[in-house]
DNA sequence: TCTGGGGTCCTATAGCCT
DNA sequence: TCTGAGGCTATAGGACCC
């Protein structure tokens, strides 16, 4: 039987902000964006102090500034926030050198070789991160991933849950269906539509059935979840799949001198950090969101691999030539993949 | 009215080749 | 020569995650 744990920071960048600035304790925090919630930006995380207000991560600055305007209001510091992750990262891994990183703030590991009670592993974690960067986290045990997941969600903040197979017709079939990894809002509003809310009702409904409904991979994928079956393994490493950059206007644009030139600082960003990880890709594919929030791209695949400055900036103009540029532009952005060292 | 930025993976379609 | 089945690659869009 494994044993993984799921390692969650309690609202990790607002938490961070309050750790170096003392005065900020038990006063709404939001932080996300540049930090002026009259401008164009989303909540990346919300203390809970801010969370009491209905404020919550992707919402709005401006919505979140309507429903709390005495919040204070932080921009991003991603600098700061990856070196407190580093700390914490390096502190997991004395436990176990089986770690999956999963974003800034969360990890699993994997503690099945260890002879101490998972529990006392937990505890022992917790102290540890607390020392080193002041901050609290929440951890999930489980047998696998997806329910280490749920699990570390069920008692947050500064909490320890232990999910067993046991555990899931009493414990997890009650939840919604929005809890399980790879259920968004689409295929939750789908669900409800065919009657289906909690977990266990997503249990009650046959393979073919949901292989109908959501195809081969996801249906089966949803019909393990739902039993609390997950095999997959933690990845310890990882090579980039793309790299990209965008930018969202803080107002619609039509003009194409600043469209184009936006798109060139986006290219030259992209370029300088294929050179600086030492990769090159082969598909570039320019994205354009216009002011009616539709979305579009158009990609161009060159013959060998590039991190070229000049090439990368011609097949990003070979597509930006194909779009219509009738309506307003909301946000520009490029990507390239198909990436090796 | 509002809806960021950086990613991954999946699906559908179309063209090309055998 | 025609037709079709598969495989492969490129492309476009969408859902989801933190």
């Amino acid at each position: 039987m494994r044993r993984i744990l799921h390692i969650d920071m309690d609202a990790f960048f607002a938490a961070i902000e309050q750790k170096r600035r003392p005065e900020l304790i038990g006063k709404p925090v939001v932080v996300g964006g540049n930090g002026d919630p009259t401008k164009r930006g989303v909540v990346s995380t919300a203390s809970y102090e801010a969370r009491r207000f209905g404020i919550h991560s992707a919402m709005p600055l401006m919505t979140a500034y309507r429903l709390c305007p005495d919040a204070v209001f932080l921009p991003v510091d991603y600098e700061e926030y990856s070196k407190v992750s580093e700390i914490i990262m390096s502190t997991l891994r004395d436990f176990s050198p089986i770690i999956e990183e999963v974003g800034i703030d969360e990890a699993f590991l994997d503690i099945s070789e260890m002879d101490t009670p998972p529990e006392e592993i937990a505890a022992e974690i917790k102290r540890r991160i607390k020392d080193t960067t002041g901050l609290t986290c929440s951890i999930g045990i489980a047998p696998n991933k997806l329910l280490a997941k749920i699990a570390s969600d069920m008692q947050k903040p500064d909490g320890i849950t232990i999910i067993t197979e046991n555990d899931i017709e009493t414990r997890i079939w009650s939840l919604s269906v929005r809890k399980l990894w790879g259920v968004g809002p689409k295929t939750e509003v789908y669900l409800k539509g065919i009657g289906i809310r909690t977990i266990g009702e997503l249990a009650s409904v046959s393979l073919d059935t949901l292989i109908g409904h959501f195809g081969q991979s996801h249906g089966a994928y949803l019909y393990k979840a739902s039993r609390g079956i997950d095999e997959s393994p933690l990845i310890t490493h990882w090579e980039p799949k793309s790299t990209s950059r965008e930018t969202t206007f803080q107002k619609d644009i039509n003009n194409y001198q600043i469209i184009s030139r936006s798109l060139i600082d986006l290219i030259r960003d992209v370029a300088d950090d294929l050179k600086q990880r030492g990769y090159k890709g082969r598909t570039v594919t320019v994205k354009i969101r216009f002011s009616d929030f539709k979305t579009y791209t158009r990609a161009k695949t060159v013959m060998k691999p590039t991190d070229s400055l000049n090439e990368i900036r011609w097949a990003a103009f070979q597509c930006l030539k194909r779009f219509e540029l009738k309506k307003k532009v909301r946000l520009i952005g490029i990507r390239v993949s198909g990436l090796e060292k």
